[in-house]
DNA sequence: GGGCGGGTCATCCGATCGGTTGACCCGCCC
DNA sequence: GGGCGGGTCAACCGATCGGATGACCCGCCC
């Protein structure tokens, strides 16, 4: 069959663009231009837009970020491109952090790849080349923490327990906190004394710590 | 005079890129090569090199970054950069972030003007050029944030109280952060209660959780 | 020289937190 | 049907925190 758009030989690889930032994504998109074999079909700002564009542009390859401002976010934008019925694009995430969280968050969602900004450009073409195969494709620090991960693997909290953590780190005590999950005060100890565990501290103020430098809470 | 890499007319803007993400860097330079008027002679990665580049190069303009990964920060080089005798270059801060705290130090470090990465490709162009003849630009939010900061200035916090904050988001008890300080546990509490106060909160979790979100610890 | 911001310290008290131990219930999976 | 992870609750106690108040010292600036 013939391909509108694609030149002689094998066709290339179709991008759909995902950043909040502006400047970035036109950035990506003047490199990719001058890059072989790599075609950017469209490009969104936010996740309901590439949800949207993905259904009508059938790109190869979604490049996304995680942080997208408004609206849904680059995980969740993820697990509804990779769960959609037929021909589901591979999603390439493309991202500034790289902590465990959203590492493990991205990866569930059915990202095929987690890149990060700082990787040089030749990588990230390759990277999509790669994803467009379906290949797995991990920037190295990413890729070392996974295998910590796997070494030593880390306890995650338990949703009750995000619940707790997050009032916690609203300020709130444990009185309050116990109001407002309609729980008794002992419950919220109990969870407390969890989440000290998972995350090694001993204090409240080392629990909130933790949470906003991994990342664990909205 | 003539000027050996300028066209008919006017010189070209100059410009420095300062951006620890490669691919945004990459991407940058692609984008503002298709810019009228405007010439990027240079591109680090680091403060540092950033630096080094200035004083070879004498760009008119530094895009600069205010997260750089490793080594001196955006706030520090944009200082240094400015602080420079003779032709210091004009510093246009261009980051994610529009918090009080890295717009406060930014100007205060000497920065011309303070853009976030969203914004629209040509208002990047605008300002580089309104930078460069030593205008201030800022981004509509950060604009926003100024004003409401000269309306209802924000109680700053002073050194040690940064102090005091810090070692409470280690999750160290007032006990514990006296030791460290050299001070007594008495002065410990006085300086929270303070830190309480500006911030607007009443619990050391939701100190800490202010102090993470603002970015006002290192 | 007086005011003021910043840093230091003390004392007192009630409220809260952290630590521990033990328990019950439910859904799920082998 | 027994184990197990997750969630819920209780009672107790010492340690710590938060709140209020008052005080001293120093450097700086008008």
């Amino acid at each position: 069959m013939t391909v509108p758009d694609a030149g002689p030989g094998s066709a290339a690889v179709r991008i759909l663009v995902c950043d909040d930032h502006v400047v970035v994504r036109a950035g990506l998109l003047a490199l990719l231009d001058s890059a072989p074999g790599i075609k950017v079909v469209g490009e969104a700002g936010t996740g309901e837009e590439a949800l949207a564009l993905a259904a009508k542009l059938r790109p190869d390859v979604v490049l996304m970020d995680l942080q997208l401002g408004e609206g849904i976010d680059g995980v969740e934008t993820t697990r509804r491109l990779t769960a959609a019925p037929g021909t589901a694009p591979h999603v390439l995430v493309l991202t500034t952090y790289d902590t465990d969280a959203d590492i493990t968050r991205a990866i569930g969602a059915g990202a095929t790849g987690y890149l990060l900004k700082a990787e040089r450009p030749e990588e990230l073409f390759a990277a999509i080349h790669a994803a467009a195969r379906g290949r797995t494709v991990l920037s190295p620090p990413v890729a070392g923490r996974v295998m910590a991960n796997m070494r030593s693997p880390r306890p995650s909290l338990t949703d009750r327990e995000r619940d707790i953590l997050t009032h916690l780190s609203r300020g709130l005590g444990n009185r309050e906190i116990a109001r407002a999950l309609f729980i008794s005060e002992a419950t919220v100890k109990t969870h407390l004394r969890r989440v000290y565990d998972k995350l090694d501290v001993d204090t409240r103020a080392g629990a909130v710590a933790v949470a906003k430098e991994q990342r664990l809470l909205p």
